[in-house]
DNA sequence: ACATTAGTTTAGCCTGTGCTAAGATTTTGT
DNA sequence: ACAAAATCTTAGCACAGGCTAAACTAATGT
């Protein structure tokens, strides 16, 4: 959530709440992208790529349907609305950048793969075009 | 957590567990801080820092103490074991490096500190080592 | 066509982290 | 000494995200 991180009033605002944006922007970003790759995105692969049960994902995707992030009818495919569209754009978007900004200190591949993952939820705006600039002065 | 940062086999691997983990190493650095500032840390003071309601302190310093980082007994200050302190000064290392790096890169003093409390829980070793190696290079 | 398999949902449980309200204990001020 | 203030605990609720077991629906193969 691009905006949501750039006015964070004060350090240790990170609640309950942070927790479920940072899964909500995982999943949005994992659908979009196996509906760019396979066409197609069902429940039970978001189950694999997480690692966690099917039943888990149910519930998490019925959260998100709440929020209208995802448009889904029972027993069929997962799609995304055009709020969760967005909000996977902006996710992909700051995830590429931390991934090639890490890659750019000499963080190997894997490791980079793994903690861009992380840090992604974490950096506002401002942090975000210090990354962007490192990235490109690098490739010069 | 070190150790346990730099041995994610795959991504996605953050649970229940991890924000758990991520709590209490907020806890741990913040106390030892406090401790370190005032001699003594009352749930209180926690419960302002961290912007919660003093009963969610309550319960999950019980959850520390459960799991041995804390050691307080009823209507007492808190206190660290030997283990909360070894996890707080671990903590505070990482928060620091992360801390330092961020500036060094531009992104302003109090963007740095928000940023660097939600980034250094997902930082390996190998990124840590990354930030300082960058770091150094700017401090020459 | 229909049985098997794959995928999904529902029910019911647990833990962590959040809350308010109410009660208990300590500390503090007079 | 003791009332007021500060601090802490307990009880009881909510929600997110984890699980297994069991039931249901859809897709697939022969």
């Amino acid at each position: 959530m691009p905006a949501s991180n750039t006015n964070r009033s004060r350090p240790f605002d990170r609640t309950r709440h942070d927790h479920a944006s940072e899964t909500a922007e995982d999943y949005v970003e994992a659908i979009a992208e196996m509906i760019a790759k396979k066409d197609i995105c069902r429940g039970a692969d978001l189950a694999k790529l997480f690692g966690v049960s099917h039943v888990t994902v149910t519930k998490t995707i019925n959260r998100l349907r709440r929020e209208s992030l995802v448009d889904a009818e029972p027993y069929r495919p997962i799609r995304l609305t055009s709020k969760g569209k967005r909000l996977a754009k902006a996710t992909r978007r700051r995830h590429e950048i931390v991934l090639s900004f890490l890659k750019s200190l000499g963080v190997s591949e894997a490791v980079a793969t793994t903690d861009s993952e992380g840090i992604e939820h974490h950096v506002s705006d401002e942090t975000l075009k210090a990354f962007q600039r490192f990235v490109q002065s690098r490739n010069l």
